[in-house]
DNA sequence: GACTTGGTTGAATCGGATG
DNA sequence: CCATCCGATTCAACCAAGT
């Protein structure tokens, strides 16, 4: 795995911000080489003139010639265009997420789906501190959508549980998130004092993804990389990121971020990892090893099953045999049983679970 | 307005729930007839196999026939179908809501925005109390999708702002909507117990979406009934409703719920109006009653500014004449300015809003 | 009656390794 | 490819029964 990952990461402009249209420079760069994508593209924002506050300042709205589009086709077609390129890319278990407002994020999750990308889950996003509807005609425009899709239904993506749910104290984490929008001392402005990039997304919206959805050492594609957040959490985050960008002022200013960046110490990338990342013990171990005796009895948490062990790693409860999850289920009627938690045995006229035992061999084989 | 409300609505099956094939149905009734749309259609859930939670319990998934689709294909025709159907009985200034998950909602989206239907926003429904993910290999889907939608770009849709600020504690509302499932009392159960719907949606979404996107008297129509939410918050809030659903179970339930449902008296259901809506009150009849002379000198908020006010209701300063608006935006070199707000007279050495004026007019309205 | 405890449930695209 | 087996995995709300 790792081999693969560097054999295919020497061919590739890792930690580079390519300079030129996105669909060409995705169909230049090598297939399946990429394990995450992330997507901010415009957004095909429909504003009839500008807005204005009641003050009458003037909101500097999304207004640049690259936002412009005239019609749903064009925009659904680049829209295929891009997603087909960025598949591509992708390896066989990658992912990407794309990010969006009702302008577009319909069309996106439609074409996405039509090319065969499986949806994991959408997301929202919700702003802490939007901007107001002044003219209160709508509802407070206050989150934007993301759609997280593995490059088809069969991958084995990356999904970092355990880490998530450090991350939301210890609940599992759910589909809407709140992050307050990009501002303050992160915004990026430009020497007039105006803001760099119309669009630019908080660097805590990329760190959740990243640490949620990659592991450290994975390359992470940003096609329409604008002032670099992609590239700068994941440099912080020990990643590889490939950015594309068109225009040299945006280019310009995410390099300058980026070359500030730290990234973290190599220790604190560490994220929890589930169980199942841990190495498989067979139970037959705990009796090799005399932690159990042959003809010792077993029983279920709440004390009304028992079963006997014998020499070889199965159990014995009347007439069923088997291993210590088979005959949980069996004696509980259910369609399975994690043995390790069900069953307990005596010491010092205690009842331990067996996992304890399992968790003793785990510790010596580090 | 309300004649017309009336004549229509007298070839209208209001508070009925009709039989049948929701296309169908539709197609039978006539156009333009309509306020709002609420539609609640299949998710087209694509589930494998059973799930478990780690407690052994299984899950009671949505496997009903009538939530199966063949295809992207399939799903996308029949979505097209009913929503064309759907826009042909809005009245012109008419709106719909459609509620989805990622399963269906961006193929949903997409198929309104190519009818024509106008997004007004994306709501999101924040479940308070979602069902966790049990496997830990996804985020929690805590939330589901509502998009609202003019008839089109042009038309003047029903928005009660106040209204709904009121509701939210005085302040605007926002996209994201945190309501918790319907479960506990409201939950419509069967003679065994079982949930007579799988999907029933909770009143108070409906409660928000009637009271801030029609007025009494309202029809609104539900092509996807079920056990008939909508039909029972258009009753309590004095909105005639029409829902169509072409399973019996179903409708045997909503009938009953809904001829067990009191609507709220008649002063409850007035809400706050915005202020868009209360009467217009020219300038010019600050004049001509009095309350300012021809001649007297208006100030901007700031005191920078002064204009002079003449017989007509215009105001002149310096060489521009015009509105109270129009001078004002003029001075400020703002392209749009809101007079009322703006302009200030003098009264007992105080700078007093001219808005106050525009009160006082108002209230002898009443 | 107040409080605790245990059981149930909700629109869900919910494994992975080994042989 | 398929079959088999291991064994990891849940949050908030409501309700009924017990203390």
């Amino acid at each position: 795995m790792k081999t693969k990952t560097r054999s295919s990461a020497a061919s590739l402009p890792l930690n580079q911000i390519l300079a030129g249209d996105s669909i060409d420079v995705m169909n230049s760069l090598p297939e399946g080489s990429v394990d995450l994508i992330f997507a901010d593209p415009p957004y095909n924002l429909q504003l009839r003139g500008d807005l204005h506050r009641p003050d009458n300042s003037k909101v500097d709205a999304v207004d640049d010639a690259w936002d412009q589009f005239d019609s749903f086709k064009v925009y659904d077609d680049f829209t295929r265009e891009w997603l087909k390129a960025a598949r591509r890319l992708l390896k066989p278990n990658g992912a990407i997420w794309a990010i969006g407002s009702y302008h577009n994020v319909y069309r996106m999750g439609a074409e996405l789906q039509n090319l065969g990308f499986w949806i994991l889950n959408d997301v929202v996003w919700r702003k802490s501190n939007p901007m107001p509807n002044f003219r209160g005609k709508r509802f407070t425009n206050a989150h934007e959508t993301l759609i997280w899709a593995s490059k088809n239904e069969a991958a084995k993506y990356t999904f970092n549980y355990e880490a998530l749910k450090s991350l939301n104290e210890g609940i599992q984490m759910r589909s809407d998130w709140v992050l307050p929008i990009c501002n303050g001392g992160e915004r990026l402005k430009n020497e007039d004092g105006d803001k760099a990039h119309p669009t630019q997304k908080p660097e805590s919206l990329l760190h959740r993804i990243l640490v949620g959805t990659t592991n450290p050492g994975d390359v992470v594609l940003d096609p329409f990389f604008g002032t670099g957040t992609t590239g700068a959490v994941a440099k912080m985050l020990g990643r590889e990121f490939i950015g594309i960008e068109r225009e040299e002022k945006y280019r310009k200013v995410a390099e300058k971020r980026i070359a500030a960046v730290r990234k973290f110490d190599k220790d604190a990338l560490h994220v929890s990892t589930s169980k199942r990342a841990e190495p498989r013990v067979p139970f037959g171990q705990l009796v090799e090893r005399g932690m159990l005796r042959p003809g010792e009895e077993l029983y279920s948490m709440n004390g009304r099953k028992k079963a006997k062990v014998r020499a070889d790693g199965t159990l014995v409860s009347n007439d069923v045999k088997g291993s210590i999850h088979q005959v949980g289920a069996h004696l509980e009627g259910a369609p399975s049983c994690n043995g390790w938690t069900y069953w307990t045995f005596k010491r010092d006229g205690k009842n331990v679970p067996i996992d304890v035992l399992r968790q003793q061999i785990r510790a010596e084989m580090q």
